[in-house]
DNA sequence: TCAGTTATCGACGACCAGTCGATAACCAGA
DNA sequence: TCTGGTTATCGACTGGTCGTCGATAACTGA
């Protein structure tokens, strides 16, 4: 317990300049923008023109401005990469503020994970692109450990949230959001389990339609919808297991 | 998708001054420090002596310094209400950047949650206080709702990792363990079920002494202690439910 | 009509938590 | 030392939920 001064008030006043030299901070926000795309998880990067890191793939994101609030910022930069109408979902991850995270000075950033669903398809600008998230070429700063996090948020909010409404079309079948989950979660996903945990949730409802079959055949798979377009989070809790190794013996 | 410049450097370079008046925006770093004394869970609140909203209470920390890690910052601010050693654990909440969630200059917070274990009784300063958590003044600025996230993560973090061994100290008897989840969760807890969760989970174990009975009799207490001072998450997942309503009929 | 394919359903079993009654181990006072 | 009161611990029952799997349904194309 250090005998300090005890009024060090946080409201305006002249900078605190006890603990390094004074400079300017900048405040950034950085997006993780996740998509399923043929059934396997992608990240939304954006190809850096500047020093530093030039070349290399990275978040977007920018500075925030002076009268923005972080989640207004978020959006306003992820919409000059995707059309803000196409995100199904925006959380906050956390806040990453290390003097040397980026060269030069200062930049405390403040990360989002968001969401879109698997049936849109954004217009991306030219430098910009979406990536595997299993094959990821070397990213810029310490923005491979945010793809990190934003991952993680997601597989964990799938076991014992509704977050699955933000990765899919309106409606689907059983098959077809247990490829989604699949592509998240990276491990198998059984059918029969994902329907009864969902339907007994009250997280899924079917619509009353039922699929044509493929040419390949099979019985027509019935269409179902999310119940509710938001985040709810589920009492009774469950992990959404990947299968058991069989116990030999 | 808004046809603006692809390429807004986040990098040092002139800040941006496209969505409100350029000023400098400060960053500080706020502390929901929380203990259970006698049963109730408190939170420690210290009382401002300047303007604006003098005399109310407020969250403990300050404004981040220029070569600090946001961590490091808060632990700093803690050192001067609380030990830092007296502190059994401590995790990043949110960042909240309103453009108006204080007077004067914008000031992004970033939160945290300290909690201090039951048996400690560090020595705060006179302007420094423990207030019960479900009787709390009014506080300044959006520190109640800071306060609130705060109380939500200890309590959907103690049914689902080991952080329970940040509340208690070192050994304890299965009762004493049962008060301290009965404060921070707000509802009764079933020794009997708490005992069996936390051991199936390894998370504790007897230390095999037992407690001499009270002047009122009964059996002695077995004492265990936490088998790891770390968090860990649990894998199986369990909400430690409130005690169900008998359904009548 | 039949084989192949895909979807759906029902049932079994394991596991785990919520509950409660039985028992153990102590105290104090008669 | 006996007895009732008190607190702690244990075992057992139960219900709910999931992981699994085999049976059945409903289609296709040959």
């Amino acid at each position: 317990m250090s005998p300090v001064s005890l009024s060090r008030p946080p409201e305006p006043g002249p900078p605190d300049v006890t603990h390094g030299t004074a400079q300017p901070s900048r405040h950034e926000v950085l997006g993780v923008v996740l998509q399923v795309r043929d059934d396997v998880l992608h990240v939304l990067l954006w190809r850096r023109a500047l020093a530093p890191h030039a070349g290399r793939w990275s978040l977007p994101g920018g500075t925030l401005g002076p009268a923005e609030d972080l989640r207004e910022s978020i959006r306003r930069q992820l919409a000059e990469k995707v059309d803000v109408r196409e995100l199904s979902h925006l959380e906050q991850l956390d806040s990453r503020g290390a003097p040397r995270r980026v060269p030069g000075e200062r930049v405390v950033a403040t990360t989002y994970l968001g969401l879109v669903p698997g049936h849109a398809d954004p217009h991306v600008p030219a430098d910009t692109r979406w990536h595997p998230v299993d094959a990821l070429p070397r990213l810029a700063f310490d923005h491979a450990d945010v793809v990190g996090a934003g991952r993680s948020r997601l597989r964990s909010k799938l076991s014992y949230t509704n977050l699955g409404f933000a990765l899919v079309p309106p409606t689907f079948t059983m098959s077809e959001l247990a490829r989604y989950y699949r592509a998240c979660l990276g491990h198998e996903v059984d059918v029969t389990n994902l329907q009864r945990i969902l339907a007994r949730r009250d997280q899924i409802e079917p619509t009353g339609d039922v699929l044509r079959s493929g040419r390949s055949g099979g019985r027509p798979a019935a269409v179902y919808r999310f119940r509710h377009p938001s985040l709810e989070v589920t009492d009774a809790f469950a992990v959404l297991h990947p299968p058991r190794i069989a116990t030999p013996g």
